[in-house]
DNA sequence: CTTAGGG
DNA sequence: CCCTAAG
């Protein structure tokens, strides 16, 4: 392990940073564990480093102390990036610090990394928080006795961590920090980003990156964040999976820090510092055309020709000392699909678990407390991780539909649960995604109803024509208020609804027509009676008819046995149908009489020789 | 495509 | 409602 930090460390060797760390490490008040970076977010999701002017006026917010300021400042949002919870392998690594934190923040980070975020919450406001991770394996229980205790009464809350040892892994590791704060140098420094929740795949599983080839690992690259890499450094690639599975790396140490949502340590000459070395960062991942591992670094643009953050971590881990050899890196969550659960007019939801691929620009809506308020957040994900960025529709939304209630409830209830961007998604556009309550037809989300009800109903014409067949059967006005939903689908459509059909309940009517059309026709002609008794009801399919009729049973028969099951949302059904039901039931699938009936016939027709 | 039946 | 297997 130590041969491969070593190693790293030799790396940087010549690097211009070994002076700075030098000179920094004088200092004892360097090697920042946790640093905040200024972004603004674009219309597009995409974060662009903060401006000067950003920058002070962010410092000006902040030093006027707004502890709760809940909403942020204008022209500048600003992302929060939140450390990643305590999966095991970062815990790990986070407990290498135990020792090093007595603070609400080391607890939170090492014993309760749920806490964490309250714990430190403001600190959050107005700057993006950078979470730093050791880079190597500190082993500093063993290895840095003497600097803990004086490093424990200097640090508080939200103050640095420092870092201070004279052993050589730790040097390294702490030259690294301080040389990823360096400007104009952008192979040293690195972004963040982490979750704020718990990758669950990390858990269960290890990938041995270091028995796969470049192609693999390449191909390992592509399935963790979701794009294609030309890398063929195979270190570069397997820190930078690794980092991306943990979500870990370190962060650019600058001499702004905050302190009780002050910026200390900081004078403007350090914030401009620090936001011109966010520029010149971004800069360089732009235009930096340097040999080593850059071809895997440069040019990371997003689909909206920014650079995005993934682009930062992407290009700054890969120069991070890294074990990722030794860390055990958790397997990528193969993606699971959401399922929407929506019950009767509540439009109820629940959903599994998300697909933890990291498409770009996944995105999913979430109610966030800030402060005082609630604000309306999207997660997005970013090389593994994921952050909260304000919530901004930039699409007009035309009339809600029902279900709007769905996403209303959505918000107020679902915290923890995050909206699921569909399966694997990568093939869905981030356009698509970004507009995440989008109108778009989605047409390769959900294939499969699309399809469906392409050929059902040819949904996708009457976006022209406006709402015609549907209109003439009056039942049909009470029973979907709504019906031209049902042709017009230029109407928002969430992810969820992608997959879904509305559901529509059954009125009365609808029952009446569907237990005469069973008479008529008899049980099991469901397209007879789709086709004869429900042409205007272009919603119901003949399997709907089924499935109802075969609720209709259930329930007539329950209820003549079981008492009073009645469902509370749905509406009572007359009992004179519930009666017709049963007739008709007992009628056409006339079990044990016309089974047992049979049987005596046979019985007898053999006793008497017919057979 | 229609049915039937499980999910 | 959704999904599939069978005719």
């Amino acid at each position: 392990m130590f041969g491969n930090v070593e190693g790293y460390g030799d790396m940087f060797q010549d690097s211009i940073f070994q002076t700075r760390s030098g000179s920094l490490s004088s200092t004892n008040q360097i090697g920042n564990r946790v640093a905040y970076k200024l972004v603004r977010v674009a219309g597009d999701g995409t974060l662009v480093p903060a401006t000067d002017e950003e920058m002070l006026k962010v410092k000006d917010l902040l030093e006027n102390n707004e502890p709760d300021m809940p909403v942020l400042p204008e022209p500048i949002q600003t992302e929060k990036y939140i450390p990643d919870e305590g999966s095991p392998s970062q815990f790990l690594q986070l407990e290498n610090f135990e020792g090093l934190f007595q603070s609400e923040t080391a607890e939170a980070y090492t014993e309760n990394m749920n806490s964490r975020h309250e714990s430190k919450e403001e600190l959050m406001y107005g700057t993006q928080m950078l979470f730093a991770l050791p880079d190597t394996k500190f082993q500093i229980s063993n290895e840095l006795p003497g600097n803990v205790e004086q490093v424990q009464s200097e640090v508080l809350l939200s103050e640095p961590i420092i870092f201070s040892s004279n052993r050589c892994s730790m040097n390294q590791s702490t030259d690294d920090l301080y040389a990823t704060g360096s400007r104009n140098e952008p192979k040293e420094a690195a972004l963040s980003t982490a979750a704020s929740k718990p990758e669950v795949s990390r858990v269960a599983g290890e990938i041995c990156l270091d028995n796969l080839s470049i192609r693999a690992l390449q191909e390992t690259f592509r399935a963790t964040f979701g794009r294609e890499t030309t890398c063929k450094d195979n270190r570069w690639l397997k820190r930078r999976i690794t980092m991306g599975l943990i979500n870990s790396c370190v962060v650019p140490t600058t001499t702004l820090t905050i302190n009780d949502n002050k910026l200390i340590g900081g004078d403007q000459d350090a914030i401009d510092a620090f936001s011109k070395d966010t520029l010149d960062e971004e800069r360089a991942i732009e235009s930096k055309d340097t040999p080593s591992s850059p071809d895997c670094i440069k040019g990371h643009l997003d689909d909206f020709g920014h650079t995005s953050v993934e682009t930062f971590v992407d290009y700054y881990s890969g120069n991070e000392d890294f074990d990722g050899e030794h860390r055990s890196a958790k397997r990528v969550r193969k993606p699971t699909r959401r399922y929407i659960v929506e019950t009767s007019e509540t439009g109820e939801r629940q959903q599994s678990d998300e697909s933890m691929i990291p498409s770009k620009d996944q995105s999913s809506i979430q109610a966030v407390s800030s402060g005082g308020g609630v604000v309306v957040t999207r997660m997005v994900s970013l090389a593994g991780s994921r952050i909260q960025v304000p919530y901004v529709s930039h699409v007009r939304r035309s009339r809600p539909r029902e279900n709007i209630m769905a996403l209303g409830e959505f918000h107020s209830k679902s915290w923890e649960v995050k909206a699921t961007p569909e399966k694997g998604n990568l093939n869905l556009s981030p356009s698509q995604l970004n507009n995440d309550v989008n109108r778009v037809p989605a047409v390769n989300s959900a294939p499969r109803l699309v399809q469906k009800e392409v050929s059902d109903k040819d949904h996708l014409k009457p976006i022209f024509t406006e709402v015609d067949q549907d209109m003439m059967e009056p039942e049909l006005l009470d029973s979907s208020g709504d019906s031209s939903d049902d042709n017009c689908v230029d109407v928002p459509i969430t992810q969820s609804e992608i997959r879904r059909k509305l559901h529509r309940a059954w009125t009365v009517s609808e029952v009446e027509k569907l237990v005469e059309g069973v008479s008529k026709y008899g049980v099991g002609k469901w397209s007879d009676i789709k086709r004869l008794s429900f042409s205007p009801y272009t919603h119901r399919t003949s399997v709907d008819l089924k499935d109802k009729w075969r609720n209709l049973q259930k329930a007539s028969s329950s209820n003549r046995m079981g008492g009073g099951l009645k469902k509370h949302g749905s509406m009572a059904i007359p009992s004179h149908i519930m009666l017709q039901v049963r007739e008709l039931a007992q009628k056409q699938s006339p079990i044990s009489p016309v089974e047992s009936k049979a049987r005596v016939v046979k019985r007898s027709r053999s006793r008497n020789g017919f057979l």
